[in-house]
DNA sequence: GATGAATGAGTATTCATTCAT
DNA sequence: CATGAATGAATACTCATTCAT
């Protein structure tokens, strides 16, 4: 009776919403989420201004949904071996793979801190990062103090500072320093401070 | 009807001038600039719109003023110590007194991070950063070497990203880590990376 | 695989196009035209927007339908009597049914009072509203001269008045007045009228 | 130092105001609230949109000052005489007295009677309505009874439905019946119903 | 210098309607 | 017959900016 499938809506709208989320986010993360007009995003879209109600109730929808599914495809991925103990490998490769994700997700990082510096567009964003950063930081700290730090607490902070800063040169200023060899040094420098 | 004075003139122009810049770095570094209006800015103010105008030019202009101040703030009181050679005192006074402006000028440096993450705001500003970090980089390449290092561009980069990172927590979660704490964790953390 | 008979499809035809203007009716008489859209009726009725458009060629055409449609159920069922003597009873029959044609067709009547109030939703509206009235005003003009009264015009005047108000209190105010009371009333007040 | 007078930006203001209202009035009457839209009153009130909005909220908002403004203008004229005896000639002369309300406001009763019959537009207006009414519903109740009516309910009801509808025609389909003579007819027909 | 009335282009959003399937 | 994706014009509303006073 129904002329496309089921199926056929379900890809359809599956194909569109991402055409729309991914189109949403270059702009969001390049300009910011106010100086980015639904025009913007559905002429470089390729599509009418009323589609995108189509798909989202609002302007504001897209970035929560952005908002979501960046946490998702970030901290989803991240194996924090909760419970277990974590071997300096284990731990090599969680900063390497923290980098890949960065690198892999420039625009959701970029939004993400934009976010992060701008509270009030998106309400509940630097909650959550709270919360999805906790469980990271405590298999960070039990690490290090695995690893016989006499002060863990000021090493967590230590490293976690320079982590997040690397991210931020990684997103604002990549052409500061080359971000592979930041990568090295941050890897060696977090065991500079906590082997002393 | 006895006119004012020249000087008269003057005062009202720059106690106004800094009203209207003082209440616009409020909201923009709250909100960000595209979010605020120049209504906002005015009604907090408490002038009328036509008087922003009298002063400035645009709302860029604002903008544009406030990261010029910011970068005069900010920069202009670091002392680089340029040529002599710094010392282990002064390398240390630097990165407190580097916290101290952060902490005396947080709406700045909040603004100064949504506009390094999101460059097509204000398209001089990331040059701009770039240009007055480097003589900071400079020196602290300088002490770190003077100290001995084995790997000075190495250690450059991880302390960096260090200071930077521990001033994004301090402007965006505050309530992460202990500010003055991370501050004493960031000196310590400087020396271990470059005594290593 | 076997085709519907011509039957089964004007079945469904008819089904479909009576649930698309009861729903309409619903939604225009509560809400009024403008204010309903063609997505909501079809959220209502629970069937695809585009499926409306195959019954009817547009918004204006299912009003346009719901009007004429009511302006049949209501007059067609009045016994106006035309030409014959109308009796004390059957006029008083004549307005009992009135009142319940009211009462049993609530909404079309809501709708058809905005209109009436609002003309240019449908140009016709008022006219025809005017011209199925005539013969209406014609009987009772002849009762009205039937039992006597000396002044036939005033009391036709003071008498529609009456009913029409009477009608509009139902539809836009039953809580007001006691409607099945009100009945009662208006019919003693008509010969109240008549017989001065 | 201020250029033009308080006085003088009051009194542009006030001007402003009415114009808007009185435009909005015109076409919320003629074509209702949904139909009629800001582009089309700022137009035919020869200003721009934007200056629509410097002086009213919202659409809603010029809707609810008319209904406030309606009310007063129509209900704060009426004098009720309240616990006081009303006379014969008072009471002619408070029919009267509605009639003229209703033709020198013809706008202002076409706006009501659509927000009467579509509650959804405004949603405190039939309430308000209500509220206004009743003492009006009280004193012709009380002179009903002084008249030596039998049934001062009941005419109460017969007395309020014409004059309603009297009001409705008058609105609705002025050219049906003559309204000078209507109201004649209506204050005849008042007393008839009375001293019965 | 100071005001706020006025504008017009822009923004998010809605909606009647079309059409491929 | 039926679906809902797609469109484009329209809608309510905002806002940087201008300007007469």
């Amino acid at each position: 009776m129904s002329p496309r499938s089921a199926k056929q809506f379900n890809d359809i709208r599956k194909q569109k919403t991402e055409l729309i989320m991914e189109t949403a986010l270059e702009l969001f993360a390049e300009k910011g989420f106010h100086a980015t007009s639904i025009s913007q995003i559905a002429k470089k879209a390729g599509i009418s201004k009323g589609l995108t109600y189509n798909y989202f109730e609002s302007k504001k929808e897209i970035l929560d949904e952005l908002i979501q599914h960046g946490f998702n495809t970030i901290f989803d991925s991240l194996d924090l071996n909760k419970d277990g103990i974590v071997t300096k490998e284990e731990f090599i490769h969680f900063i390497r793979h923290s980098f890949s994700l960065v690198r892999e997700n420039l625009q959701h990082w970029k939004l993400f801190f934009s976010l992060l510096v701008q509270p009030h567009v998106a309400e509940t964003f630097s909650k959550e990062y709270k919360i999805k950063g906790e469980p990271v930081f405590l298999m960070m700290y039990n690490f290090i103090k695995s690893q016989g730090s006499n002060d863990p607490e000021g090493d967590l902070m230590a490293i976690s500072a320079m982590i997040e800063g690397a991210f931020l040169y990684f997103v604002a200023a990549p052409d500061v320093f080359p971000m592979d060899i930041m990568e090295e040094k941050v890897i060696n420098a977090c065991f500079k401070i906590i082997n002393n």
